[in-house]
DNA sequence: CGCATCCTTGAGGGCCATCAAAATGCGTGG
DNA sequence: CCACGCATTTTGATGGCCCTCAAGGATGCG
């Protein structure tokens, strides 16, 4: 699944070789890379849907998700809302550095694997390595950028065609980390997580992966959606990854260094 | 309205008096507000509906707001969506600077001042002042915390409370800046820019309006707010300001420096 | 094989979209 | 001061999206 430039990344970069990846991470020099590497001062696993940071407290170290899925969740007493999805090579918690609490939940989908990095750490950076400090603050800018793109999302779209979008942009993320496959998207969600993403109840999130699939655009079973029309599922969910700021052709990020 | 210690304040530091107010501000030292006020390289004014940056445009300098409102827009060829308010104090488009171009626009509500800072300096901020570099950084994150509320308050409320919700964030973050007022919130909205806000038609948002009315919980009219009875509002748009980190009795930001 | 979780389906009602049209307010020029 | 033109706000009617309540079916794990 992976191609071997990637590969002997992993191997030179065990632990954050998939940060900025698609992204900056091509305008940062091999010693740069070795020293984010280096910032991580030791791993942590955690079981599915277990509770990494809550809201409102008090850290001093940030979480670089190594493997697995993680959701930005608000709960409520009697709802939860998750407003974001991350995936390997984000920092889940980055902006808890600067903020010092979170105004929001992370939590587990599946059984994750993370990088620890210590606010002392941070400090150093700033310190010392304004380039890598603009290369974090860059990848918080970038997870602002998600959230718009989901804001005009809830604010446009029908149930389905969000359930498009958003699996149209996890496919596009893993693709910058070269992670994606061609046919399938595995991934761990379960109907309500859907729902909880899209703003509907359980019950029409059923009926909007459906629809999905009478359009045949694509089929959704137990969280993994399979399709051979990338294209058609794009148009559908009139998907365009500017926002995620990837080398590709319509990147708007040329021009960094 | 100004309150003798603000009023000096905008005397001391006429471009940048309000720059978190009422959140980190407190905790930079007097030469440190100094210093961001230097940064200025110069301001400008723009007429109502004017657009500051276009979607994709390449920019190398970033600006504050001094006077006026502004939103942030994703416009396709048929809609506006908006995806954010600014008002005095606030950087619109600080993430230029790392980001190099934005995945949206910014565009005037009404007629605004702006301060302008050239990415230039920026990068000397980075290399020389890491304390304020981090200010900004937090700045930015802010924004990415109203973000994620927004995603929250419409995958749940409905367009009545949505509309309460955005008025009651205004008020509050005017309140952070000592520029909100006892019973009347003044904005330049249209009902087709609080439409856009809350992802529904204008006639529904006028419907909208019209609850509000009805339900006695306050007049809006010609953008204006107006209420006596702030509480009643908050609690109907289930309003909880931790999000916007202010210095009050629930700050999620205690302890920074 | 039993249980828990997750997924699926049906029915009735509320929120919101669109089409169409009228009324109101505001700035401008006569 | 009034008349006009324009943007904005308001109202009515019909239909679609999504809600909740309720119940049944599938899947996976110990």
């Amino acid at each position: 699944m992976l191609t071997p430039p990637e590969a002997s990344s992993e191997i030179a970069f065990p632990q954050t070789a998939n940060f900025l990846a698609g992204r900056l991470r091509k305008h940062l020099e091999h010693d740069d890379l070795q020293y984010v590497e280096s910032l991580i001062d030791g791993t942590l696993s955690l079981p599915a849907r277990e509770t990494l940071v809550e809201r409102g407290q008090r850290t001093d170290v940030s979480s670089i998700l190594i493997s697995g899925f993680m959701f930005r969740t608000i709960e409520t007493s009697d709802r939860r809302y998750i407003v974001g999805v991350h995936l390997p090579g984000d920092f889940v918690d980055l902006h808890g550095f600067a903020l010092k609490r979170l105004d929001h939940s992370v939590v587990a989908v599946d059984d994750v694997k993370i990088g620890i990095v210590r606010h002392a750490t941070l400090e150093g950076v700033m310190q010392e390595r304004p380039k890598i400090a603009r290369a974090l603050w860059f990848a918080t800018l970038l997870d602002a950028s998600i959230h718009r793109k989901w804001i005009q999302m809830l604010e446009r779209l029908d149930a389905p065609r969000r359930i498009a979008h958003i699996y149209c942009e996890l496919q596009t993320r893993l693709e910058l980390t070269n992670r994606a496959s061609e046919r399938a998207l595995r991934t761990p969600f379960t109907q309500q997580d859907i729902a909880d993403m899209c703003g509907v109840s359980p019950i029409h999130a059923n009926r909007a992966v459906s629809k999905i699939r009478e359009l045949e655009l694509a089929e959704i079973r137990r969280g993994t959606l399979y399709t051979d029309n990338w294209d058609a599922l794009r148009e559908y969910a009139d998907f365009d990854p500017s926002y995620l700021y990837g080398d590709g052709p319509l990147n708007l990020n040329e021009g960094w260094d």
